[in-house]
DNA sequence: CTGAAAGCGCTTACAG
DNA sequence: CTGAAAGCGCTTACAG
């Protein structure tokens, strides 16, 4: 160790092992330390045991190079931003799983935040995010369906877009980065057909918070595959409401007071739909013995609640690493994914009652 | 914009926004535009509108700083490592949500990794993550009870902690910062006494990996309990596995064909308690007329189920608190925080068949 | 292959 | 209060 050492590194004895200790110790310069040490000269291997040397020395030291030096110094990075609503909830939970198992192929770390529905939060964590330059930023907050709350969301990403970042959206998007369609609206179509075939007619819709994209993508869906069979949903069998089990509860206590009481519920929610199975049990309303219930989503809980629910699975696994895909693909052409929403019958539905 | 661009700046046209820029922007110096967009000078205000000009500019701009640069130069973060066994356990995406929200108070991001339950890749990230200079790290996966798993990853914990780091064990630890106790050995007992109390004698155990500390701690805590009572658990009644529900399932299999049934039922995660009322079920074991249930955790599908499960509640959202508060305080000395786990009766417990 | 040096975009003593 | 300058720990042309 030659030389001074100046200001403020003098005071507090420096603990932390820097790329320049490594060197001294194999005798080498910090060009080659950092040569050996990096995967970003691949045909590099060095003259005589200087590799070794260099190894064994950062072994020794148990160096561990500094992510914000190298990131600065090499303008890229080892991260992805995830921006979800909710990791508690089951769906994002599942993607998050995916998307982190995805990423660690790639060495790369994920740094997740979480709006819990709120645009002003999700503004703020875009910046927050672009802030710490991701390669890439995973949108997997639904969208939201007003200008005014989703139109700075996009600015952000626009300006990180335009610095060189990725931009993926599982929802929404508007032309910014590539997109992921997940199957919302055809899922939620096919499953109002399925209904229908069963029998049903009268439906009502527990719509949870109208100002997201995936809501509305859904009950669009769903009401336009009614359509299809030239069915409609009276203006008071849509309940809004937020994505909660207790939601589900309060439809399920209005649709049985409810003076002409449909014969068949649609959650856009798992969760939405299994806490109207269960308020309309409460209730002694039989499950699906005189209504039906299906959900969104095929979440874990949707096959082990009693009766088990019918809904529509969503490949989230799939979804999660074509997301890192994607964040990885800095084509200039966004590029749009799709998935299909699977319907899964199970035994909340069944033919209306006679 | 005055003054030539050097090398590699010069090819790329520049895209983003630097400090720099704001400040010729604004016509003042890089360490004026600097003071006015941090916290870190608290008493400065600027002298005339120069504060207005920067900040202004600084909008104009859509300039966000470059948070490589700044932990770089100012050797902090505002990031904190969170690692987890698999976020898309309810039990840990509760906990993370939790985490992610104090995080939120403190303007602190949070990088979360999964270990999947699996040392080596736990060691692994461990390193990327003292590599990324997070502020903290908190450790929710739950420790190894092997030296040989654990060792390596605490060995790595102390260098963070050498290097200022601060870190935050759930479980385990092993002397290495923080500790928080999440009442699984006390809660898992006082389950016992209640399952006692009910009226049982022969139980069985539905086990999970045992090569973790939060498993070994349910089950020593359970047994204890027990033996409070003068009550052993017979070796063929302790049933190892993994956390799934299908594990559960496996259990109801064994049981129901065991020789001499156990009367109770206790699974260590709640997942794998649900798999076991499940299984039992389906194989038209009565539960709880016949075999008792109970789990841990209380994740909220075991409200859900039928017949509820009787578990075991964490407070994981105090929890996921007071980490991020440990997380922040640097004591010298390291502090150690209990909670107690709740005994929540449900109807998956009863007493024996006479 | 190797090393000296410039540069990444900030912060922060230091000296007005 | 303000600005010029050094420094944070790396990477990477550039010139041997």
């Amino acid at each position: 160790m030659t030389g001074r050492q100046i200001g403020r590194v003098d005071a507090v004895k420096r603990t932390t092992v820097r790329l320049q200790d490594v060197a001294e110790l194999a005798g080498v310069s910090l060009a080659s330390a950092s040569r050996v040490l990096n995967a970003n000269s691949p045909t590099y291997r060095g003259r005589g045991d200087l590799r070794e040397r260099v190894l064994a020395a950062a072994a020794e030291l148990g160096y561990e190079p500094n992510l914000h030096a190298r990131a600065l110094a090499s303008a890229t990075s080892n991260t992805i931003g995830l921006v979800v609503h909710d990791v508690s909830d089951a769906y994002f939970g599942l993607l998050s799983s995916s998307v982190v198992r995805a990423a660690d192929k790639h060495d790369l770390l994920v740094t997740m935040v979480c709006t819990y529905r709120d645009p002003a939060s999700e503004l703020k964590y875009v910046k927050l995010l672009r802030a710490q330059r991701p390669r890439a930023i995973i949108m997997a907050a639904s969208g939201y369906t007003q200008k005014a709350q989703y139109g700075p969301i996009m600015d952000e990403l626009s300006k990180f877009e335009a610095a060189g970042g990725v931009v993926v959206s599982l929802a929404g998007g508007r032309g910014v980065g590539h997109r992921m369609v997940v199957g919302n609206k055809e899922g939620a179509r096919s499953l109002a057909h399925a209904l229908v075939e069963l029998g049903h007619r009268t439906f009502a819709i527990a719509v949870g918070p109208t100002a997201l994209v995936t809501v509305r993508d859904r009950v669009d869906g769903f009401r336009q595959g009614l359509a299809d069979h030239g069915i409609e949903v009276a203006k008071d069998n849509l309940y809004p409401g937020d994505t909660s089990r207790e939601a589900g509860m309060r439809v399920a206590e209005a649709i049985k007071s409810s003076p002409d009481r449909p014969t068949c519920v649609f959650g856009v929610f798992d969760v939405v739909a299994a806490g109207v199975v269960a308020g309309l049990q409460r209730l002694g309303v039989d499950v699906p013995g005189e209504v039906s219930v299906a959900g969104f989503a095929d979440v874990p809980l949707a096959a082990q609640i009693t009766p088990a629910l019918t809904t529509v699975s969503i490949p989230l696994d799939l979804v999660g690493q074509q997301a890192v895909d994607l964040a990885l693909t800095e084509s200039a052409v966004p590029r749009t994914v799709s998935y299909q929403g699977n319907v899964i019958m199970r035994q909340s539905t069944a033919p209306p009652p006679a």
